[in-house]
Order: structure tokens, then C-alpha cells, then sequence
DNA sequence: GCTCAATTATTGATAGCTCAAATATTGATG
DNA sequence: CATCAATATTTGAGCTATCAATAATTGAGC
């Protein structure tokens, strides 16, 4: 335990303050939220899907999923049903409306992050990667 | 720009992952939010100090600062009043009550930090804390 | 001294998140 | 085949956060 008390305070509040700035600004420039994003992003790759695995992936609560997932499907970017196999799970699937939208919206978030994180080479994205990880991993244990 | 894409949208996924996992967890070893922690923790050294100010140091939105602080009042852990020489301004003081408070869940604090930065050594706390200011300040700019 | 822009705080509206409780379904066990 | 634990989703309650609009006060410039 050789390290200073306020390093690790700091980074506490760092960590909040960060993520309380970047949502926002996310949503202005993408017309997506952060978490809406991430589900129709994941959704790209997986064609069809359990909400139950799909929280899996993106570590959202499962209340917020489903409400996200609702309004996703009213708004015409992903089709609900429930599977015959088994009819506790609801399987989701992306439309062609959904896959356009999250198509549109790549430029935005491309430059987004760009300039998020302007002057990072691959090494040190490499390593905050692997940092936050391991940070979340640890918090899961507590 | 040489870096992955998938980098950069990993992280973005992470910090907001991290973020909501981070919150909950600590309010729950602490009995205080990471809000209302900051807030209490800065006014440690102060003594009095504005709304404004320390709004500027906390970076939370002026309306949440308000809120926290009517109910940190309630519960008796700050004082508030205007300032005479500027009615504009409300000075904020903690109470013995939240001195008190602040103090006894140090202890909390410490350990849900310690093993939130679990075999973590020094030099990769600063390095952390250097990637995170350089983000927060690019994301200002957007 | 009056007007007007800037500053500070507050309130209302909206949305996200978690947790806990409720509902429905499945599958295993006796 | 009845029961019961486990799984998946949904709903309700409670926080926190932002943004935008409003109100009060101050200070500068004419």
C-alpha cells in the first residue's frame, strides 16, 4: 500500500466527473445516447439476441435495458419478440431503419472520439484500456 | 490518427460502464453518495466558501450543487446563508455534525478505494490521473 | 441615478441508472 | 406430476444529472 491517500481520491471523482461530462456531450453529438449507442452498436454484430445476453455484453441494469429496448422499438430501430423455445426471453433484433441510424451516426461519433482522445497514441489507449478494466474488475468484488 | 477504432470506442463504453458501477457500490460502503462525499470532503478545508466556487471545483451542474446542498442542510451537516456584501452569493459551512460525519467514514472510504485500486502501484496512478485530466480537457473542448 | 449586461441561485422538465419486488416460465427433484 | 428453485423480464420507487427558464442582485457606463 505504498501510494498517496489523494491520488486515489482524486481519480474517484475524476472518474465521475468525466463520465458526467461525456454523456451529455456524447447524446449532442450523435443524437444518441451513450447507452442507446451501444446497444444498437452491439446489435449490428449480433443480428438476432437475448436481452438477458445483450445486458451481458453492455453491463446495464436489466430494468434499464428493457426500457431502453422499448422505446428503441417504438421508435422503428429494433423489433421485440418473445422465444418459442423458451418464453422467458425476449429476443431482439435490429432493423433496417436501426442499422441506417447507427450507420448515420458512425461520422459523429467517429470525430466525437477523436477528439476525446486527441494526442493519445496506441500505447497509452492500450494501457487506460487495460486499467479500466482491471479497476472494474476489482469494484465487481466489492 | 494511427490508433484502432475499437479502442477508442471500448473506452468510451468503459468509462461509462465504470462510472455507473462505481457509484452505486460507493454509496453503499460510505452511506454517502460520491456527490455528496466530494461536496462534504471539499468543504473540510474551506470553512465557508460559495456555491459558485464550489461548484467550479466539484463540476456538477449549479442545479444539482443547490439540491445537494438544501439536503445536506436538512440533515444538519452544512449551514447556509447569503453573503451581506454580496446577496447574489449563498456561503456554504459545515457543521460540526458533518465534520463528524466526513470523519467517520474515512475509514470506509480507504478501504472501498484500496481495493478498488487493487495492485495498482503509484506510477500507475499518476499515469491514470494524467490520461483522465488530458480526456476531461478535450472533451471541454468539444 | 438609470439602464442593461453579467453573475448567482433556484426551479421545472426530462432522462438515465440502480435496486427491489412482482410476474411468468422453465426444468429438476422427489 | 406436483413442487420449488432458478431464470428472464417487467414495473415501481428513489436518486442523480443535465439543460433551460426564471428571479434577484450587482456593477459598469452613459
Amino acid at each position: 500500500m505504498g501510494y498517496s491517500v489523494s491520488e486515489q481520491e482524486q481519480l474517484l471523482f475524476l472518474f465521475k466527473t468525466l463520465s458526467n461530462q461525456l454523456g451529455p456531450k456524447f447524446e449532442k453529438n450523435t443524437q444518441f445516447s451513450l447507452s442507446r449507442f451501444e446497444l444498437l452498436y452491439q446489435l449490428v454484430q449480433f443480428e438476432e439476441i437475448s436481452q438477458s445476453s445483450l445486458q451481458k455484453i453492455v453491463n446495464i441494469d436489466h430494468a434499464a435495458i428493457t426500457r431502453h429496448l422499448k422505446q428503441l422499438e417504438i421508435d422503428g430501430y429494433v423489433t421485440r419478440r418473445r422465444n418459442p423455445k423458451d418464453n422467458r426471453e425476449t429476443i431482439v433484433h435490429l432493423t433496417e431503419e436501426g442499422r441506417q441510424q447507427i450507420f448515420n451516426c458512425q461520422k459523429d461519433k467517429q470525430s466525437f472520439t477523436n477528439q476525446m482522445f486527441s494526442h493519445f497514441n496506441d500505447k497509452e489507449l492500450k494501457s487506460l484500456i487495460d486499467m479500466l478494466q482491471r479497476i472494474q474488475k476489482n469494484i465487481k468484488e466489492i
